[in-house]
DNA sequence: AAGATAGTGTAGTCTACACTACACATTGAG
DNA sequence: CTCAATGTGTAGTGTAGACTACACTATCTT
């Protein structure tokens, strides 16, 4: 009958492909920047230029367009993150590195915007928060699971409940701050503020409060 | 002039407490039920019974209504957390206490609430922010701080920045939980399991990874 | 060169909703 | 008893914005 693709279609052309990335772009500056509810797609395609057919051909409705943004980008800002060859360090070294980069990326003004309005639209959009959960935080802790279950396998730590282990870690680099970022009580940490935390967060998830920590050592 | 009192004003009669506490209840069911966006002023009104004038003779406007709202309930919510008297108990079952009260208002539906709507909207009204934090995980925060300064005095712990310290570990306690259960990912954890977590939690806070978990112990 | 596929541009429809206006009722203090 | 404050109810007003219709153009394939 028509030439409708209502749903997500793959694009086939470049010119196609071209014109989606366009307005990806321009819904992830607006949506980030303003929020969901507050640009409409007439901005959207203001900013991107082109059509509002073309937004509706491609995407189906804002929603749509919503979580292909979501998608695309949770999964880019975690891909950094999945850090390979770590295995050969001392295991303070792999999880100080591993800790620093995900506080950086954390912390970032962009992630921040995606952590928010996930959150704030997530009631509405349940398969929200699968997408970002599975694209980006839940990679991370899947990742440091498995670093650690190859510890246990080489005896080198004892074994354990890993993927709750590498929740607990994750959730202490983050502890506060996150929530203070996310809520702009503060103004983003230095790298060495980063560093910092990063080095008493390792110490403190290896030896425990009661085995001073190294920052004390004199 | 006229009777305007365009700002939050002070009920003086008690039939105006009875009204503004009704609308307040309201904002409070439909708002956290359905978000910020999705609830219509007259929507409340038709709810808390009485009239429109009514709730903007005392808030003001729709923001205004939110921002008391969210004010009362973080407040409310964390008061019964300020565990007092745990000075006496040794740390483990202080912080066990603590940690598995905690965990439950937090893991609530009504918290996770609040927590999904300050995050959202905190962008666009930036109080709110502040009164969310000041009024809840803030003074957790503060209060398990003050819990640790005194048990340095008391030389029973290693000086350190406090502050910091019972971040970290109230960050250790929600870790991905939080995340998971504000994007409703999965169902309540059970009583049972909360424990279960909080044991594993203190342990490593007190003896880190290298010293088994208490819960592998046979 | 023809027809399919994708893009453009404009104009319009329909609905939702924050906020106001206004006329009237209730209450309580002095 | 009165007057000032407070609450009620209804009926607007104005605007914003998601989505559609439609007539037309550009590009690509065969």
């Amino acid at each position: 009958m028509s030439s409708k693709a209502p749903k997500d279609s793959p694009p086939t052309t470049e010119r196609g492909r071209q014109r989606r990335n366009a307005l990806l772009d321009a819904a992830q500056r607006l949506f980030l920047e303003h929020g969901y509810g507050q640009v409409s797609v007439n901005d959207i395609v203001a900013q991107a230029g082109g059509s509002l057919s073309t937004l509706y051909r491609h995407f189906g409705n804002k929603e749509g367009l919503f979580q292909a943004m979501i998608e695309r980008r949770s999964h880019h800002i975690y891909d950094t993150l999945t850090a390979d060859g770590v295995d050969e360090l001392p295991i303070e070294n792999a999880l100080q590195r591993l800790g620093i980069d995900l506080l950086i990326k954390v912390m970032d003004e962009e992630t921040l915007g995606i952590y928010r309005e996930v959150v704030a639209e997530s009631p509405r959009q349940p398969q929200l928060a699968r997408l970002f959960f599975d694209g980006g935080p839940g990679r991370v802790r899947r990742a440091l699971a498995d670093y650690f279950d190859r510890r246990v396998q080489r005896q080198l730590m004892p074994a354990g409940d890993s993927i709750e282990l590498a929740g607990i870690f994750l959730g202490m680099l983050l502890g506060e701050w996150h929530l203070i970022r996310v809520l702009q009580l503060e103004s983003p940490p230095s790298r060495a503020a980063i560093e910092d935390r990063v080095t008493r967060c390792v110490d403190l998830f290896l030896h425990g409060v009661q085995g001073f920590p190294s920052s004390r050592r004199q």
